[in-house]
DNA sequence: TTGTAAGCGTTATCAA
DNA sequence: TTGATAACGCTTACAA
């Protein structure tokens, strides 16, 4: 009664209950066990006497215990937690990533940290640094680290890479050719026979993968194309890139990302440049957002959900006993797909 | 040398430094002094002996250490942790949140730990009871509990509530007369007499504080006003409520939130009803993407980082020695503006 | 099946 | 200023 709701007069760390959280221990005093069966009874289930297991259960509740995960974590090594390391959270494209681990992780009753780079390399190392000691598994999606970091990170523990590839390491990347020749097939059929790519940052892995497909596809369906860039990935950079899409006289161009066409759309209905007739407009990922533009941005969907998702996973499988190094370390395909909004059409002739 | 790059034959978890990340004890033997030295060196800089110290931390670089945080929590009870638990990440209205708060607590060294509800009470107290053991502290935005449980969180570890009143606590919350008296006004100014709110879910109190804001302004400057709904917070909930607009008859609609506003302004032009000058129509948050829609959407901003910036900053300053349970425990507001766009206009003769 | 006891890597108390 | 040593709460051989 007494020691209710008195919190401790702050400063006097007593061993008096009530202050502190319970223990195994005094649920060990309660069921009269000791505190290692204690242990046993709730960390692996039915290994124990049944009826002892009851009576523990039952002293666990009555006390409401929860296990601490970090005494938990000390001798074991596992935390039960995983971390996610992004470049920018401001970018919508990451909201996806995010989502998808972290309804993966949830799911595997995993908590999920998550740590922002801020677009540079070095803070990417210190928030890894500092997230690392505590996680079971890290996925670094966008990263901007080397090869060689990624490796070094790697003999630590167990990480996943998005929107990357590194020798050696589990990867999750999009299908970028069939997106891309889908893309480039709808484009033609529209009856294009020029494109532009505004490209992303030069830093950016998956820029010169999307450019280098379209570099492919496009002459195999008799279109011209052009590269204007690099570019900042932002509604800005699109926008800003329009008298250069005007200079080059395309009829269709195909952005980095979705905010880049977006910023472009609103450059080009800005001059009066007619979307579609005029310009056709495409861009990736499909975003929060793309299909809230007049006309809405046709776009290659990459499932970010997904990549999140598998990510996660992967890094959990990556745990189970019979998984070995070997069949986990490869490059994980996801299928992209283009969505057709309004932003594309015939050319005017 | 030997040592070097030879990775343990896994499974033989022996003592042998090279597998395992080095130790305070590693240190103290390199350096010639007690690990409880070196703990004092490395948490305490300047309270021991400056030579010492110096050696120590030659050593520390040496070996490449690194402090296990689960062992330093162990003792200490300080996890550098931080918790934030959202009701559905999926909404915009959070990465704002998530954002403030992930740089708030990155400046000060802390980790951000996310979680989500999925919208329900039961799930959101599940993931409450995972994360708390682990964190020194916990944001609470847009909750779905109810007084008595967010109560009792706050008696074992301190927390922050955004969106949400709960007498004695801290929380942050927009400050909606502000915001919703500039709408009102700029609609009366536009010449428009009769206006509808299209509500969010009921259980939402926020949406609750936006209605009696309105409905306390609105007759203020002569304009009648009705509530439309409850209905959900989505792009779906907007579009589904388009009967009912066009039937209550106002020439101006405010939305719970610009999710729903968006759905709104699809619905009518769908219709074939021109906006703004048949509709108005205005949302609140002026989440990412509010103007990428022709007309982009009017709206009343809700400083969303901020908030998330601001939960962390109180939780951490309650961790400060000198701050009193007094002088934490109250309710902050957010000033709210006024963003005009397109989507408010004169009203049609 | 259960008890005993030795860690896990720190911090913190108390002596020296 | 530094060294021993006992926690912190849990897991896990090893014994009984």
């Amino acid at each position: 009664m007494a020691d209710e709701a008195a919190a401790a007069p702050n400063g006097t760390p007593k061993r008096s209950r009530g202050g502190t959280a319970p223990t195994i221990y005094d649920i060990a005093r309660l069921a009269d066990v000791n505190p290692s069966t204690v242990s046993r009874a709730l960390s692996q289930p039915g290994r124990i006497n049944a009826k002892t297991e009851e009576r523990i259960r039952a002293a666990a509740k009555e006390l409401n215990y929860r296990v601490n995960p970090i005494a938990r974590a000390l001798p074991t090594g596992r935390t039960n937690t995983l971390g996610l390391v992004v470049a920018d959270i401001t970018n919508p494209v990451i909201f996806g990533i995010v989502r998808g681990a972290e309804h993966a992780a949830a799911d595997a009753g995993y908590t999920l940290i998550v740590a922002e780079s801020q677009e540079s390399g070095e803070r990417e190392a210190t928030a890894v640094e500092r997230v690392l000691p505590s996680v079971d598994g890290l996925v670094l999606a966008t990263t901007r680290l080397g090869d060689a970091q990624i490796r070094s990170i790697a003999e630590r523990k167990p990480i996943v890479v998005i929107n990357r590839a590194v020798e050696g390491l589990t990867s999750i990347l999009p299908d970028v050719e069939r997106g891309v020749g889908q893309l480039v097939s709808h484009l033609a059929d529209l009856g294009h026979r020029s494109l532009a790519y505004l490209s992303g940052p030069d830093t950016s892995w998956i820029s010169a993968r999307r450019w280098e497909a379209l570099l492919a596809a496009a002459p195999e369906r008799g279109m011209s194309i052009v590269e204007i860039g690099p570019g900042v990935p932002t509604l800005d950079g699109g926008t800003a890139a329009i008298s250069r899409v005007i200079a080059a006289r395309v009829t269709a161009v195909v952005a980095f990302n979705d905010l880049m066409a977006i910023g472009l759309l609103r450059a080009a209905v800005e001059r009066g440049i007619a979307v579609p007739s005029q310009l056709s407009i495409a861009g990736f990922d499909d975003i929060f957002g793309s299909d809230f533009t007049t006309p809405g941005i046709t776009t290659v969907r990459t499932p970010l959900d997904e990549a999140g998702e598998r990510a996660v996973r992967y890094l959990l499988s990556r745990g189970a006993p019979h998984s070995t190094k070997a069949d986990a370390d490869h490059a994980v395909l996801m299928q992209t797909d283009l969505v057709v909004r309004g932003s594309t059409g015939h050319p005017a002739a």
